[in-house]
DNA sequence: TGTACATCAGTGAACGCGCGTTCACTGATGTAC
DNA sequence: TGTACATCAGTGAACGCGCGTTCACTGATGTAC
C-alpha cells in the first residue's frame, strides 16, 4: 500500500516509551515482551517486526535513558553556574520525589545489578555511554590539578548517586531512607567543595 | 529413627552456603531453585523440607551474607587503627579483585537493584540489618561535630562502595572499570580526612 | 546378638504457569487503471 | 469516480522450555524387644 512512512516508526517508539516503564518497574528479566507489548497497547507478536530480541530493546533502552537522563544532558545548559547546577542535580537525584518515582526517573538505578549479567554487547555499549555521559558532566565539576580528572571525578559521582537511590530504595523503612539521600547528599556536595580551587 | 540430630541443620546449611553463591552469580528471579540445589548437590523436591519458600531462603542469606560480610564485621577488629582499618576496607571492597569474584564478594551488589522490587520482609530485614551494619561501621569512622552523624557517614560510605562496585561490573573495559573504583577510591578516603577532627 | 518395625531426609515425576520466539493469517491502507 | 489488486503492520495461537511448588515414594538409619 505504500504506507505513510512514519506509521512503524511511531510504532516503534511508542515500544521503547513502554519498555522504558516496564524495564525500569520490573527489571530487564521479569520486564516481559508480553508486558513490553501490552504496555503500548499491542500484542506480542508483533515485537519482532521492530526489533531482533529481548536484548536488542534492552540495549537501546539502556543507552537512550542514559544519554537523555538528567545525568547526560546536564551539560547542555540550565539555569545557575556549574557548580550549582551540579548542587540541585545531586538535590533532585538524591530526593524521596525521585525515591518515588521509579518508573520515570533515573534508569541506571533499577537495571544496574543486572547489567553485570547481560550480553557482552549491551554492556559495551553501556560502557561508551557511561564514559560519554562522565565527560559531558565532569565538564561542569571543578578542575583540581592534584586530584583525579574532572570525568573521573564524575564517574565516582555517579556511582554515589546510583548506590545512594538504590539502597535507599531497597528499604522500607522512609526515615531511615531519609537519612541514606540525606548521607549521600552530604558526601557528594563535601566532594565539590573539597575540589574547588580555593 | 532418632536421626543424628545435626543431619538435617547440615544439609540446610549447605543448601545456605549453595544459595550465596547461586543468587550471587545469577541474582534472586534467575537464581532458581533448582540451581541452588544442584550446586549443594541435592535435588529440587527436598528444599521445601527445609524452607516454605524460594523467598524465606532469599531473606535469610540476604541478611547472613550481610551481617557476616567485611563490612558487617569490621568493628570487631583488625589490624591497624581504625581510620586505616577503614581505609583498608576501602581499598579491598573497590579492587579489580572483588570485581571479578562476583560469586564470593559482597552480596549487596548483585542483588541491590532486586531489593526494591523484593517482598515487604525481606526489605524490612534488610532495613534492619543495614542499620546495625551502618552503627558498627560508623563507630570507626571520625566524629565530626559539625557534619552528619557516624552512621549516617558510614550509610553513604556504604551507597558508594556498592554503586562503585556495581557500576565496574556493568562495563566490559577492564581500564574504564579500573577509572571508576579508583574514582570512587579517591571520593571515600578524602571524604574520610574531610571529617576528621584536625 | 538378631530381627521386625518406625522414622524421615531426600528423590523424582508431575502440576499449572509464564517465558521468548515463530508464523499463518487478517484487514486496513494505499496504488493502478 | 470506481473497482481489483498489492502491501504489510499487527494479531493470536502455538512451540519448547524452565519456573516454584507438591507429593507419593524410597531407602538408609535408628529403636524395641
Amino acid at each position: 500500500m505504500r504506507y505513510p512512512a512514519d506509521q512503524k516508526a511511531k510504532t516503534r517508539q511508542k515500544i521503547l516509551d513502554a519498555a522504558a516503564v516496564v524495564f525500569r518497574r520490573d527489571g530487564f528479566q521479569a520486564g516481559s515482551v508480553d508486558k513490553v507489548m501490552a504496555e503500548a497497547g499491542l500484542t506480542a507478536g508483533g515485537f519482532y517486526a521492530h526489533f531482533p530480541s529481548k536484548e536488542a530493546l534492552f540495549l537501546e533502552v539502556l543507552v537512550t535513558s542514559l544519554r537523555e537522563s538528567r545525568l547526560g544532558r546536564i551539560a547542555e545548559g540550565g539555569p545557575g553556574g556549574e557548580t550549582q547546577r551540579v548542587e540541585s542535580l545531586i538535590a533532585s537525584y538524591l530526593s524521596l520525589e525521585h525515591r518515588r518515582a521509579v518508573e520515570t526517573g533515573c534508569a541506571l538505578s533499577p537495571l544496574l545489578s543486572e547489567l553485570p549479567r547481560a550480553g557482552t554487547k549491551a554492556r559495551e555499549a553501556f560502557g561508551e555511554a557511561l564514559d560519554e555521559v562522565a565527560s559531558s558532566l565532569g565538564s561542569l565539576l571543578p578542575d583540581s590539578a592534584s586530584g583525579p580528572s574532572q570525568a573521573d571525578q564524575a564517574l565516582a559521582l555517579i556511582a554515589l548517586l546510583v548506590g545512594g537511590i538504590t539502597v535507599s530504595r531497597a528499604v522500607t523503612d522512609e526515615t531511615l531512607a531519609h537519612r541514606i539521600l540525606s548521607a549521600c547528599r552530604d558526601l557528594a556536595c563535601a566532594s565539590l567543595e573539597a575540589n574547588s580551587p580555593k
